[in-house]
DNA sequence: TTGTGGTGT
């Protein structure tokens, strides 16, 4: 990374010693390793036209390497450690290579995307490299996030998240508008950058050399691109220190007190540098935290000499400013002690690390497609992981990880990668959005890494369901409006259904609330005061008819406190999470509008109008009329997520499906002796204990007659295969009704099992 | 009994 020391501790320039004291302070410390990049510019240029990259990047005496290889091959693979400088400085190469543009035939000078699984390492990274060529940012260098797009016609290199770059494609298959496009940070395996791989291979062939491809990739699983790709593979040596590994089994139930102790030993006998903690989650987090202060306590009553010692948690679910707390300087001889979960492994960097301890496990989300059941499992890292928390200790010195499991576990149990999340999630959108660029065949589609059948044939029911595909898996025009909208698909249909039942402000509220981060506060439960105080404040929002009205409420509320920070912290709610929703339901608000039928606008402002004048009257009862077109809106896009009150059990019965469900506590339908209930998230671990999530009471005579679809899908037809089996009727048909067969077999949530078991017969090279 | 790893349009 520029800015960074060199090995020996000189640095590179002058330059690089200003930004270097200056990645010490508060403000870019924080951020990411890419963001404090872009950073640097503030006290770097001034006076100056021009920040220079630094001299010494290992890619640049790659630069001629590269551009021959891009020229020679339509694809390659750059595989570069941290502190390469392959994002900032490749683009540049090829930007400034007359050779290489010599290939491209159109005369409006070459123009490169290049792609970040972050939006803050979008922007940075283009802040960075505009500042390097002295241009204004958003001319010659640019960038595209959600909700902010800083380019224009003169735009050259255009930095962007893969889902930016996913939803150009919706638009344009075949990316005309750019003759380069850059992967980069290939190796995190995104849903976006996989669903990229299979769009761009597919591209590069159709543009027939007018379009190149560049992917890059920290670690070393080099041999799965360049067989997908047929590619050759280029290495940049990386620029960190040297990180020594110590293995220190511990039983998987010890790990929090494991950790804790390893740290504290840490703490006591080495010399400078702050120890960073891996654990999974919040809960653990906190624990250690406390868990840590105490132990340090009783050495220090205990005539222990033991220096100073900041303890911290870092997750994502933190209040902004405790998060930044992480990043605050610590006076000299001060060392810090992180507890964190995985989001200090790649999204944000403590500066000043020096010891890692890991406990060898993350949780990860997993979407069973067979029941539509979302789960957070804890489960082992994967190799990569593991040598990315490692070396997090071994970006300003010499550094050391304590492992908490043994090197046989490190190198038999350990998958290789992480699991992709291509291969964790629901695939609706995914599939929804391929066949809205004329995709048919999404079953066999050429992915790298190809999701489970059963996945991708679920996908394509719940869109047939929602009404986006016909029987035969056409794209119809109701799914073709779905497409354009950045939601689940069955948010989509929420959306457009609730312009024909006139509530489409609500929608658009609910919708938003749905699509943030959540907006609950939950303190941890080692403070128990708190914990209590937040359950009975949160209570007050509570609707009768459910949650879905009570998110809409709450979302209300807010506004008519002015949007309120102090609002939000008085009543437990994540202040982030609410404007994240008041900017998705900005956005929503413009797309809807483009996409459907009837006039939003008119409507909305209908509704707006209609509802202040409810307000003046204080005639709350009138409301009820929007609130019951809400949740019958609900009912077009999640109709198959409905459920019957089971007397006996004093649970519900999912529509279609033999599953006894029950509440979450939290939800406001806990308890309830609702008849029917519908559900947008259905969580938990097993079939047997799983629990459903932002519930709403429903009137049966909304569900009736939605219902009856469900008794009409066609699996054979939907894949395609009813006219397949014309040509070749048994084997295809056998194949069809085998599909069925397994569906109907499947009952837990197995991405992790498949994965394995195909990893293992096709065992990768060490 | 019951929790919410991290991203993104």
């Amino acid at each position: 990374m520029p800015g960074d020391t060199k090995p020996n501790g000189k640095t590179s320039n002058g330059r690089s010693k200003r930004s270097r004291s200056r990645s010490r302070s508060k403000s870019s410390a924080q951020k990411s390793d890419k963001e404090a990049a872009g950073e640097q510019k503030v006290a770097s240029t001034r006076g100056a036209p021009r920040v220079q990259a630094p001299e010494d990047l290992p890619v640049l005496a790659y630069r001629e390497n590269i551009i021959d290889m891009l020229v020679e091959n339509r694809i390659i693979v750059v595989v570069g450690e941290t502190g390469s400088g392959k994002t900032t400085q490749i683009p540049q190469y090829l930007l400034d290579s007359e050779r290489f543009q010599c290939l491209f035939e159109n005369k409006r000078g070459l123009r490169v995307a290049i792609t970040q699984p972050r939006r803050v390492a979008a922007v940075a990274m283009a802040r960075r490299v505009s500042d390097e060529r002295g241009t204004r940012l958003g001319d010659v260098v640019g960038y595209c996030i959600r909700f902010e797009d800083k380019s224009g016609a003169s735009t050259r290199l255009r930095y962007m998240t893969d889902g930016c770059l996913l939803r150009e494609c919706l638009g344009d298959p075949n990316l005309a508008n750019y003759d380069v496009v850059i992967l980069d940070e290939a190796h995190e395996r995104s849903l976006h950058t996989d669903v990229l791989f299979a769009l761009m291979k597919r591209a590069v062939k159709s543009r027939n050399g007018q379009l190149r491809m560049l992917v890059t990739s920290a670690t070393l699983d080099t041999g799965a691109f360049s067989e997908y790709f047929d590619c050759p593979v280029l290495e940049v040596p990386g620029r960190s220190f040297t990180v020594d590994l110590h293995y220190h089994p511990v039983s998987k139930t010890q790990r929090v007190e494991a950790a804790v102790n390893v740290a504290l030993n840490l703490h006591v006998r080495e010399g400078p540098g702050h120890i960073l903690v891996f654990l999974t989650g919040m809960e653990e987090c906190e624990q250690a935290v406390n868990l840590a202060n105490t132990k340090l306590q009783n050495m220090v009553e205990s005539g222990k000499e033991v220096s100073d010692c900041l303890i911290v948690p870092l997750y994502g679910m933190m209040q902004s400013d405790d998060q930044r707390n992480v990043f605050e300087e610590v006076p000299e001889g001060c060392r810090k002690l992180v507890f964190s979960t995985n989001i200090a492994e790649t999204s944000l960097t403590v500066a000043g690390v020096g010891f890692v301890v890991d406990c060898g496990y993350c949780k990860q989300k997993f979407f069973n497609p067979t029941t539509g059941m979302e789960s957070l499992q804890v489960t082992e890292v994967s190799q990569v992981q593991a040598k990315q928390r490692a070396g997090r200790a071994g970006r300003t010195q010499h550094g050391k990880c304590f492992r908490l499991y043994s090197e046989e576990t490190f190198h038999r149990s350990l998958l290789k990668i992480t699991v992709p999340e291509i291969l964790r999630s629901n695939l609706a959108s995914v599939s929804l959005q391929m066949k809205a660029m004329g995709i048919e065949d999404v079953v066999n589609f050429d992915f790298m890494e190809p999701p489970d059948r059963v996945r991708l044939v679920k996908s394509l029911r719940l869109l047939f369901l929602i009404g986006a595909l016909d029987a035969d898996g056409k794209l119809t025009s109701l799914g073709e409006r779905i497409s354009q909208l950045p939601l689940e698909p069955q948010y989509g249909r929420v959306l457009l259904s609730a312009v024909d039942l006139g509530c489409v402000s609500e929608a658009l509220t609910l919708v938003s609330m749905l699509s943030s981060e959540g907006i609950w506060f939950r303190p941890s439960r080692q403070n128990a005061d708190q914990w209590e105080e937040a359950q009975a404040t949160q209570e007050r929002f509570v609707h009768r008819l459910g949650d879905h009205l009570t998110l809409i409420r709450v979302y209300n509320m807010w506004e008519e406190e002015g949007c309120s920070p102090e609002w939000c912290k008085a009543n437990f709610l994540h202040f982030r999470a609410l404007r994240q929703a008041r900017d998705i339901r900005g956005q929503l608000y413009e797309q809807l509008e483009k996409v459907s039928e009837a006039s939003v606008r008119k409507a909305v402002q209908k509704r707006e109008r209609d509802d202040r004048d409810r307000r003046r009257d204080r005639d709350r009862g009138s409301s009820i009329g929007a609130e019951e077109a809400l949740l019958q809106s609900l009912c077009s896009g999640f109709y198959m997520q409905s459920a019957r009150a089971c007397g006996a059990a004093g649970g519900w019965l999912i529509v279609g499906e033999n599953v006894l469900v029950k509440c979450e506590s939290s939800s406001a339908m806990d308890g309830s002796s609702a008849e029917w209930v519908l559900y947008t998230d259905l969580v938990g671990s097993t079939v047997a204990n799983c629990m459903m999530r932002t519930v709403s009471a429903m009137d049966h005579k909304w569900l009736q007659p939605l219902l009856p679809k469900l008794g009409e899908v066609d699996m054979k037809r939907l894949v395609g295969l009813a006219k397949v089996s014309k040509q070749a009727p048994e084997a295809e048909v056998k194949k069809g009704a085998e599909e069925v067969a397994k569906d109907r077999a499947e009952k837990v949530g197995g991405a992790r099992e498949r994965y394995l078991a195909r990893k293992n017969k096709t065992p990768a090279k060490s």
